[in-house]
DNA sequence: CAGTGGTCTAGACCACTGA
DNA sequence: CAGTGGTCTAGACCACTGA
């Protein structure tokens, strides 16, 4: 194991004082000259290490008043959310994604979804479903600004999901990521070869680059055969 | 506004850089002496611009190889899932827990999450259900260690929720959140006044306090009522 | 107006690791 | 073994803002 360094010992020592309620939220840490002092070290070593306790949300600072360990104390939690394609071929499963529907076209009037994607030019509607070991998992709707990426008129989506080209070739800076539950509708429930009206769970996307909208998807999986998990720690982002 | 410092400068063109395909993922980036020369300032400066990158993922660093734009590119997705009775309050609605069982035992044998919760002492077992604008919105089944928290044996759950409570008074610093959906039970649906079968969506969450387990609790929303979305931006933590 | 943090400099020594 | 990043020093000047 690496030996800490002086910023990182600072920063766990701190952390640990925050956590285990020696600091109560609203207390005031010591001053970057006193802790210089304690710990032997220059100011910017310091600063470094309550830096990263500021961008880790455990310490708010004002000019003048000092340094405060934070309020508020949330359920924030990191999610992940896979790629389907990605994961399954991580996992080592069987992986396909089958094209149902491909059409180019404008945006529908009325629709605030595809205005916002289309209002530089047409759209790429695809729907479609990932199969992974050999079971439907999850059904996809997806719209592509094809101003903002023209280049994905031509990929076949026999090989690669919309999703994992997406990715792999689009850089994306935002996203707003949807997730609820649903019945099983009369379309999807025979794609999933579940019930008409069992429960599924949700995930809707719409991605942009910067500005640019990208792309928009909705995806309604199996809910017996799907869930997410997320981790959060707190101070756990150095 | 404030003036760009330099190292927010580098920072931002850095970013600009990579974001728009001028550097693709693998690309190195200039190492730091060279950008030192490019925009006139210290080692630091540009060591403190591309660390805030390497903590945004966008960046991965190798000795003596260089600095390269990172390849993945995931879909992550930070959610703060909110404490029901907080959310409610703050968006000005009606609030109330009911409490449905209230109960102190040990835990039950063969279950795993019991096991760990209840290895130092007793557990307080509590279900109810979360009341927002007179409309039942998710039930809650909690169990609590109370070798971790033991003054909770006291606290009178009709004021608070115990989310809420434990939020308040408990610090804790990791959790675990399993998001899923189901179909109602013949237990739920009544008490949400939905019909049994119907989808739901399921929030488990576990939360340690260092190593020391404090609470499970797994809540079941009204699935047509209730959505969690999450924003996502490459770069955003500072 | 004085205390505090924000940022920067111009070096330094070192660990790591790819050529 | 040389290039690169990791970390640190001992200062500095300044902006902000609470007492």
């Amino acid at each position: 194991m690496p030996i800490a360094s002086i910023s990182e010992t600072i920063r766990s020592e701190l952390e640990s004082r925050i956590l285990s309620g020696a600091l109560s939220p609203g207390a005031r840490i010591p001053v970057e000259r006193e802790l210089m002092e304690e710990y032997g070290c220059s100011r910017m070593t310091v600063n470094k290490a309550i830096s990263s306790l500021v961008a880790a949300g455990l310490i708010e600072r004002r000019k003048k008043a000092g340094s405060f360990v934070s309020r508020p104390i949330m359920h924030p939690t990191m999610l992940a959310i896979p790629d389907v394609q990605t994961d399954a071929v991580a996992k080592g499963q069987y992986y396909s994604f089958r094209l149902l529907r491909r059409e180019v076209r404008t945006a529908r009037k009325r629709n605030g979804i595809e205005a916002a994607l289309g209002q530089n030019g047409q759209l790429l509607a695809l729907s479609g479903i990932h199969i992974v070991d050999h079971q439907p998992l999850v059904t996809e709707e997806r719209i592509i600004s094809l101003a903002s990426v023209p280049e994905i008129e031509d990929v076949d989506f026999t090989k690669v999901s919309p999703g994992t080209w997406l990715l792999q070739h689009i850089p994306w800076t935002q996203s707003e990521t949807r997730l609820s539950s649903t019945a099983a509708s009369m379309t999807e429930a025979p794609l999933l070869d579940i019930p008409f009206g069992a429960a599924c769970f949700v995930v809707e996307r719409k991605t942009w680059r910067e500005t640019l909208p990208i792309t928009y998807v909705r995806q309604v999986y199996n809910g017996s055969a799907f869930s997410l998990t997320g981790h959060f720690g707190v101070g756990s982002s150095r």
